[in-house]
DNA sequence: GCGGATCATTAATCCAGGTTAATCCCGCTG
DNA sequence: CAGCGGGATTAACCTGGATTAATGATCCGC
């Protein structure tokens, strides 16, 4: 699950823009004919619903899935977000039902691999089983750090974070530059994600932008303008964090 | 990660009051000499520290841990406890550092893996693959109810989630009875749990009490008195959450 | 039995963030 | 161009849970 690392790496982006794993499936890897047999979804299409019967792994090529749970009132909560180049397995422990809604946020190209496939695959290919270890990890360590923030920290932490969380995830993918991105979100979504109401997200990054720490331009699109505040106010180190979350990273 | 449940069954418990998985320790199974190997740790006592370099698999056969995140004015969120038959690979994406914080909350006995040793026993032993899976999946399932809580539930349910949570994990552990069992913790840890306060969490639970949902003694020991109630609050269905979050749940 | 821990309980007060609702902005379509 | 609809923004108000602090229980070691 860990070591060997650097066999993932291959950041050769093969010219489409996405570098990461997405790459390894490209260069002929245990993933290779992943874009032949993908499926095309649009923008809010719901892949699973929470509860349903289903036992496939989804790997993301293009475009931004989100997870999410609900109460019966509405309410809900984006587990995470998948990005081209990760693999959700949505499997509880029965094997049989999933345990989150699997939406795509933008449209999206997914690969749907039947869970037989997907074993056959991961008995055969030490580099995928790699692969998936380390996204494991990843998400692991993004999660713990969510759930810190979402128990015990503030609205602007919790808004500081999401920003910088989904800033070095996209980095990663070879996308964007370093501190402008954007973020196919509205603040509701925004809000799911970090547990917070759209009208207080909406304040928050409002004032983050008045203390001159971000700009927004255009339905969230984002530039980090002060990113020493920015990962103060969020807790945490941008260096470790990266490393931490961050898959490919040597 | 799916399929193939039933032989992680083998719910033969063989008389030390632990089913499930640790079970299959003892049957001769891949992890058969856990025990030999084996450290006793202290109740409070800390194996790793978040950011620590660390490369190992913790197993545990005895006793309760808890990994845990905190910011530096001392803010601290419970990620996970980790009960006996869990394994914790506590490693980030970078595979060296640690993500989390790992403590004893009771005296507990653990098995502590190198890396290099675990990928070997995981290469060669599917029916540990299959274990590992299961885990997994059970805790991406509990994680994400947690979220969910965390994030957009009040905090009788989060209270009400958390007892149903590890009562069921107890009850699959083969520990306790139906309705009645034992929290180690005290309420500031399961505050720390809930992301509520200490004495949000006592206020919570009194009026639980007071409602007949459940009853307490002596430092949590704790009774379900009405577990149809205490779901409706919790929000959940607890023949489901219990496929969802036990590993060994046929 | 006595001081000192640690933890649970309760009450009083405060505030971060939710809720509601009005307004604005912008892209869309007829 | 007007009208419309979805989102962003802002203000006014309210509430769930944090904080602080005081009081009890237990359990200790002496």
């Amino acid at each position: 699950m860990q070591s060997t690392c650097g066999s993932a790496k291959a950041k050769t982006g093969g010219g489409h823009g996405q570098g990461g794993l997405i790459a390894v499936y490209d260069d002929g890897g245990p993933l290779h004919n992943l874009r032949r047999n993908a499926r095309r979804v649009r923008a809010g299409h719901v892949l699973v619903q929470d509860g349903d019967e289903f036992d496939k792994v989804i790997v993301v090529i293009e475009g931004w899935l989100a997870t999410s749970k609900s109460f019966e009132d509405g309410e809900q909560q984006i587990i995470d977000f998948i990005l081209p180049g990760d693999i959700l397995d949505p499997a509880t422990a029965d094997g049989l039902t999933v345990g989150v809604t699997l939406e795509a946020v933008t449209d999206a190209l997914v690969s749907i691999i039947p869970a037989s496939v997907w074993q056959t695959m991961l008995k055969t290919s030490p580099t995928l089983e790699d692969m998936v270890g380390h996204l494991w990890a990843a998400t692991q360590a993004r999660t713990s750090e969510r759930l810190l923030r979402l128990g015990k920290g503030t609205a602007p932490m919790r808004i500081a974070f999401a920003i910088l969380e989904l800033s070095l995830r996209l980095r990663a993918l070879g996308h964007d530059t370093d501190t402008a991105f954007h973020l196919p979100l509205t603040q509701k979504a925004l809000g799911d994600y970090t547990g917070l109401s759209s009208v207080h997200v909406c304040r928050t990054m409002r004032r983050l932008v008045r203390h001159g720490v971000i700009e927004t331009s255009d339905h969230i699109d984002i530039r980090i303008v002060d990113l020493q505040a920015l990962s103060e106010i969020a807790g945490i180190d941008v260096k470790r964090l990266q490393q931490e979350i961050t898959p490919t990273a040597a």
